[in-house]
DNA sequence: CGTCCGCTTGAATAGTTTCAATTGAAGTGG
DNA sequence: CCACTTCAATTGAAACTATTCAAGCGGACG
């Protein structure tokens, strides 16, 4: 398990930045349980099961989301290289939410039986625990705002900039295009629209020259002006724990 | 600083529950800072200040809200006894929403720059905030999808219910009154509707018998009901850390 | 070749917002 | 003690945004 292919993951990433003693390095490795690949749209946690495992994303994208009894959808957010999944399991006991590959992905699998232990022994790792925690709860809440208080333009516009810029951070843009695989419907289900009104959203951003999404990829030339018209002020929040 | 003024602090209850040494005992004393009372109306931390504080509510009841450069809110949610506030701060180094008193208040102060001792000495601890962290997604989560994908009659029912679920389970409800000292605006601006909307909502449920919502006071007959009418599947997340 | 799936389109409908004005209670100052 | 102001709750009507329904289109796949 070197560390070139666990680069995306925050728990060891962290890890080469801090410089530690051979133990703790040692351990870390130790609370990796190993590597997944799961094919494009299998589920891998349903909402309401007892996880025993922790997800890190190293590669693909995926998106986590809740669905009422009457079959209605909310997405929480699209998962991207880097992100943590299941922390809600391992310490609540159980999922709160779905977790789908849309593409297909790896995932860095450490069990849940081990997080206590880390929190026991590494207790730098588990201060990057807490703030993967706190940006996450930062994402939901500017997602919170969003959908409560923007308009279907501005949600759309807000939505593409975001995604744009999250996968522009983990290396993902070659001129201006993202890949960006999911369906509209997964985006009008993120925005609380519906699917008729998103599309013609989309519709009307192409028109405008502001982002052009097709076959999978996500083209947006001026990130500035699309995010001025969502309504955005900080562009996204820090990359690394302050201490 | 004893333990009983302390109770409603979940750092502190939980250390009540789990039976440590008189060494850690001690310490999580020395990393409580002190006591604060505000006044009704006052504005605690502002987004986007760094805010050197952490504060646990002990009494009194407010709430935490994001603002848009053109003037719109919304809330993120309701804070009550028990809640920790301004983990955002401590980690992220600035905070990404304000609060607001809505009644006068009693806090816990915990100083940002001990956290990290905490971390380093007090690992059960480290693990309640990391708990209390994952419970707050949980929340936000929940309000997603209320926002996303309910109707109006159902988020104004949805809020309500959990309201009056949290007070009641924080030991203020009186016979099914709890306290409900908030505005329908804020409620509005919790729930991604017009003010307007709100009003004919609510009063359309007092119409059916559903819940009373006046002076400052929440009556809910039968939180079944106005559950179902929701559409809420889990009560209340589990209340104490499972190691 | 037929079916499935995702995207697109138009028209009708419904839910929600916005505007504008009123009420009642509480607080202020002359 | 009486204007006068303020603030939250309330009401009705008009305007609009977004949803729903229904249908068509094209590519992928067996």
């Amino acid at each position: 398990m070197d560390q070139v292919r666990c680069a995306q993951c925050p728990l060891r990433k962290f890890e080469i930045f801090s410089g530690f003693d051979e133990d703790e390095l040692e351990f870390t490795q130790s609370f990796k349980a190993g590597e997944m690949a799961v094919e494009a749209g299998s589920t891998l946690m349903l909402e309401g099961q007892p996880s025993p495992q922790i997800f890190t994303v190293l590669e693909g994208l995926g998106l986590r989301y809740k669905i009422l009894e009457c079959g209605r959808r909310q997405v929480l957010n699209f998962a991207m290289p880097g992100d943590l999944i299941g922390l809600h399991a391992a310490v609540m006991g159980e999922m709160g939410h779905s977790f789908e590959a849309t593409t297909a992905m790896r995932l860095c699998v450490f069990n849940r039986a081990d997080l206590w232990r880390l929190y026991r022994q590494q207790p730098a790792r588990a201060y990057d625990v807490t703030w993967l925690a706190a940006v996450e709860e930062h994402f939901l809440g500017e997602t919170l705002v969003a959908i409560g208080r923007r308009s279907a333009l501005e949600r759309v516009a807000w939505a593409l900039a975001r995604v744009h810029a999250r996968l522009a951070a983990v290396g993902l843009d070659r001129n201006g295009l993202v890949p960006m695989p999911w369906r509209q419907q997964d985006l009008a289900d993120a925005l609380g629209l519906s699917l008729v009104h998103t599309n013609k959203t989309l519709q009307r951003l192409r028109r405008e020259g502001l982002a052009r999404w097709s076959d999978g990829a996500l083209l947006v030339p001026d990130r500035e002006a699309l995010a001025t018209l969502a309504g955005i002020e900080s562009p996204l929040p820090p990359r690394r724990p302050l201490i």
